[in-house]
DNA sequence: AACTATTTATAAGA
DNA sequence: TTCTTATAAATAGTT
């Protein structure tokens, strides 16, 4: 059985790659919290973390530059706000894509509902020995649809890989997305 | 019995006074776990939020000014390239939201389709004049599905309108600070 | 400010 | 790396 959380600590992590695997999560969390602060009570924030491998990850409501100049220091257009943008435009990528998810996931089940009542209409129709009109509503038109939405949903696919692989080059950028695999 | 916490908002807390309790205790929070952060992963971090009221609080390791600093510095880029790289995190953006429109639009109509279906079965049921076993699918339950994928698009809808809404603006205020040092 | 019912974050494990 | 799970921590509404 795994353990969970053990209490916190106080000191440094001493092994490297938890360290880093912690720093990401714990990372991820403060921005997310930064985040909610921003919008829960509407004031501005500017919060920078230098990664021990010297990186630079930052996000900033309305921006970090305008925060730090509000407090007087002058900061330039530098990769740090680059990275801000990045960040915050990946949260929002990461907003959208577990929207995206739950309604992909939604979609599955409405199609095996399809699927079944469509059995179920054969079936009755099999029993009635009726010649049964089938309205407007062809069932192939229901399988293209189908189809398409499928290929919809690989695209989709295609583009959440391609985009939160690669924001940017600076890993500044954390991915949460969701796997839409079935 | 008191009700605890709710599911946090995506919102600004509208009554005035529940917003500056919340500030108050998640702006602690929020500086706990940075200073967590630079103890448990040895990072360099600074954190400055201003309040509605206009006052700066801050948090820096080992601090605000030594962070920023090292933020000035390195690699400055020009404005054509930060326009370049905000294009295109915006094309993302807009593909991503294109998506998920037409992802919207293939919903609706499987979901016309679902109800088609459905009133058929009813129609070819009551010709036949059998007691048909509903197998396993209830129609309560896929109308419950629709109206969870309903929310869910509502959600989607609120969320692109947002986001898509907005350029992001600054304010200023006068800059006065005091630190919360470490 | 203190109290809790809940929600959220996260350390390990898989 | 991502997902799962047990547990720790944060916190919204009350008092």
């Amino acid at each position: 059985m795994n353990m969970g959380s053990k209490k916190i600590q106080e000191k440094m992590i001493q092994r490297a790659d938890a360290r880093q695997v912690s720093f990401s999560k714990r990372r991820s969390g403060l921005f997310k919290k930064a985040s909610e602060l921003c919008t829960l009570s509407a004031v501005e924030t500017a919060l920078i973390i230098f990664s021990p491998g010297g990186k630079a990850f930052s996000f900033g409501h309305p921006s970090v530059a305008a925060v730090i100049d509000r407090v007087g220091s002058p900061v330039k257009l530098d990769a740090a706000t680059i990275r801000e943008a990045e960040a915050h435009q990946e949260s929002v990528l990461r907003d959208l894509n577990k929207q995206c998810s739950d309604l992909f996931n939604q979609l599955e089940v409405e199609k095996k509902r399809g699927e079944k009542l469509e059995q179920m209409r054969k079936e009755c129709q099999g029993r009635c020995l009726f010649d049964i009109p089938l309205n407007e509503l062809s069932f192939e038109e229901l399988l293209i649809q189908k189809a398409e939405m499928e290929e919809l949903m690989g695209k989709l696919l295609k583009h959440r890989e391609k985009y939160l692989a690669q924001p940017g080059g600076s890993s500044s950028v954390d991915p949460h997305g969701h796997s839409v695999g079935h």
